[in-house]
RNA sequence: GGCGACGUAGCCAAGUGGUAAGGCCGAGGUCUGCAAAACCUCUAUCCACCGGUUCGAAUCCGGUCGUCGCCUCCA
């Protein structure tokens, strides 16, 4: 069965075909290393994970997810803070990483660094002008949108409706010939760092450095390009605007992007004060409950972070957390001898008895296979695939068992991406 | 104003053409000296409302009402 995703850029499911058989590219974009990370980004970097994962079961799989080690936010960061810029985005990639790690997301195959792709940034920028797409002014170098045709496309806009909004915002950069034409490259100013470049020296924009990266690393065009919905727009719609202009192709095939995590119904912000960090959220919660709780919610939609409902999750992934443990244990049983019963814990062999005893089907399995649990709906007409269904849900976990017997191969794989996704458990082993 | 999303049990939520997953809470039960824990069972004749398409719709189309997001840095 095909798989087939959401499009961000057509709204429409599409059936997913990489561009060399068998071999995915797919770009994320990253933190800026200026905080730590909330619940957002834990979102994310989850959900993104999940995807990546599914599709190692089919493909294999790049996945490239950068890091953007300069910006406004980590020069502020530094002043405030009397430190270096270098040493703000040092202490943040290190929280990231481990953040990230212990929430059981696979590392990156590749996490670059805006800083170490300058020059490719800069040689993109002289590609664009010399095309005609960028003009530099003031020691700045800007993108002219009125160049790019499709400009607006992504999150579904016409420059004319873009400019009331951005009429009003446009006094700290006097250099740009049209209100929505966006920063390249900004000439230093005292106290910045800076590198050399054709048109003095500088630091490069925030959009350029995607589009070099990804291009360096996956080539001109990528299978899947993801992030957070509101990368949307300006990003990812800059990220279009540079890559294609030079490229002459689509930057990617397939363009997903993640909902938003709203606290108790309201959006997450600082000046709400409702803001959790990831390391605070795992003061008080388990990772994996983070993850089940993330992870019951489609990709696409906003989720709703409540007290009542990590509690839930909690309490969920308990539960499936048990189911799993003896679904590992009876994979590792070659037969249900008296001796292998010895061999099990008592609430294991607890259970043993049961699913091994109890007739099936009985009423409350009559849905069975029915798709059920977690489903991360990115791939519709996908019901059947380990992701879409994982498991058998949870509280009949042990009791479906039975139903597996004839074909422990299947459960195992079930439970190898069950298990992978959400603990950093290895897979079962089973020996004929 | 422009673009978009959503409305499923007490609560959270899955399901995008074939007849309602799962979790929380609650109820009953097994076990237990009692309790707790654990485990078992039960809990939507129906998917905001009104029309339409179809053999068949929560699922597709049109309309109504309601909630929310983006349009500024942002996962």
């Amino acid at each position: 069965m095909p798989l087939r995703i959401y499009n961000s850029l057509t709204r429409r499911k599409e059936e997913f075909a990489p561009l060399v058989p068998g071999e995915v590219r797919m770009y994320v974009c990253g933190v800026t290393v200026y905080d730590h990370c909330h619940l957002g980004h834990a979102r994310a970097y989850i959900v993104w994970d999940t995807v990546r994962r599914y599709l190692q079961t089919r493909y294999r799989v790049r996945y490239v997810q950068n890091i953007t080690d300069i910006d406004d936010k980590i020069i502020k960061r530094a002043q405030e803070r009397g430190t270096t810029w270098e040493a703000i985005a040092q202490e943040f990639t290190a929280a990231y990483n481990e953040d990230t790690q212990r929430l059981n997301i696979q590392p990156a195959d590749e996490s670059p660094k805006a800083t170490e792709y300058v020059e490719g940034m800069v040689a993109l920028i002289e590609d664009l002008i010399a095309r005609g797409y960028a003009y530099a002014s003031g020691g700045d170098v800007y993108y002219a949108v009125q160049r790019f045709p499709d400009y607006g496309r992504l999150s579904g806009r016409q420059l004319q409706d873009m400019q009331a909004g951005a009429s009003g915002r446009v006094d700290d950069e006097p250099h740009k010939r049209y209100p929505l034409d966006f920063a390249l490259w900004k000439g230093v100013k005292p106290g910045e760092p800076s590198w050399d470049s054709p048109w003095g020296p500088g630091r490069p924009g925030w959009h350029i450095e995607c589009s070099a990266m990804a291009r360096a690393l996956l080539g001109d065009r990528l299978d899947i390009h993801a992030g957070g919905a509101d990368l949307k727009f300006p990003h990812h719609e800059n990220e279009i605007a540079q890559s294609e202009a030079v490229a002459g192709q689509p930057l990617a095939n397939c363009w997903m992007h993640n909902g938003f995590v709203n606290i108790d119904g309201e959006k997450m912000s600082k000046s709400l004060g409702n803001f959790f960090t990831i390391r605070d959220l795992l003061k008080r919660f388990s990772p994996m409950a983070v993850r089940w709780f993330v992870l019951q919610a489609h990709y696409r939609q906003p989720i709703d972070f409540t007290e009542a409902g990590i509690e839930a999750a909690t309490k969920a992934w308990q539960t499936v957390n048990e189911g799993l443990q003896f679904a590992a244990t009876f994979l590792t049983t070659p037969s249900p001898s008296k001796e292998g019963e010895k061999r099990r814990s008592p609430g294991l062999r607890k259970l043993w008895t049961m699913t091994s005893t109890r007739p099936w089907p009985w009423r409350s399995c009559s849905t069975w296979p029915k798709p059920c649990g977690l489903r991360p709906t990115f791939c519709g007409g996908e019901r059947r695939s380990p992701l879409t269904k994982t498991w058998p849900p949870p509280r009949r976990l042990c009791t479906n068992c039975v139903v597996y017997w004839g074909s422990r191969r299947k459960l195992q794989q079930e439970l190898w991406l069950g298990t992978s996704v959400f603990t950093s458990q290895q897979p079962p082993t089973y020996k004929p």
